[in-house]
DNA sequence: GCCAACGTTGGC
DNA sequence: GCCAACGTTGGC
């Protein structure tokens, strides 16, 4: 089992938000980068724990925890052309982008970047480096054990 | 809103 | 295959 990290701009999709969809899961559409895509798509699995990160946007940080409830299947928005996620070059012979389900496990306090950089624990997490842009982030099972153990 | 850092595109 | 131009991300 694995553990990721994965960012939502709660202007689109919150930690309350997810709370309140059906089966509180939501399809984690519109990744359009290929790293993000290769870990949704060859490494995760159903049960790989997932930390819900607020980006861009007032305090971002992790707002909750959640897990992968599906195995990769094709993001149905790369086939929609009046869709912000179409992708022409895309067909569903040969579909270019992926998404897996997520479901909350539950909302948490706010874990904010400022308090993330404070803990030398988690200095090397990936998605504290400086230029990291990438939405999907693997987390290191140590760190995964410190920031729950702060929540 | 700014802008550094990155990723992608496409002409050559 | 190079790389300039462009577009995006996301903290601040």
């Amino acid at each position: 089992m694995r553990y990721w990290l994965m960012k939502s701009e709660p202007s689109d999709v919150s930690i309350d938000d997810l709370a309140k969809l059906p089966n509180q899961s939501v399809a984690w559409y519109g990744v359009r980068n290929y790293q993000a895509r290769n870990f949704m798509r060859d490494q995760m699995k159903m049960g790989d724990k997932v930390l819900f990160y607020h980006s861009n946007c007032e305090v971002p940080g992790i707002a909750g925890l959640a897990v992968v409830s599906t195995l990769a299947y094709p993001d149905e928005t790369q086939f929609n052309p009046k869709n912000h996620y179409f992708d022409p070059k895309a067909t569903r012979e040969t579909p270019r982008w992926f998404n897996v389900d997520v479901k909350l496990v539950k909302k948490t306090r706010l874990l904010s970047i400022k308090e993330m950089r404070e803990h030398p624990e988690l200095a090397n997490m990936r998605t504290l480096q400086k230029g990291n842009r990438l939405s999907i982030t693997p987390v290191d099972p140590k760190e995964w054990a410190f920031i729950e153990s702060i929540l």
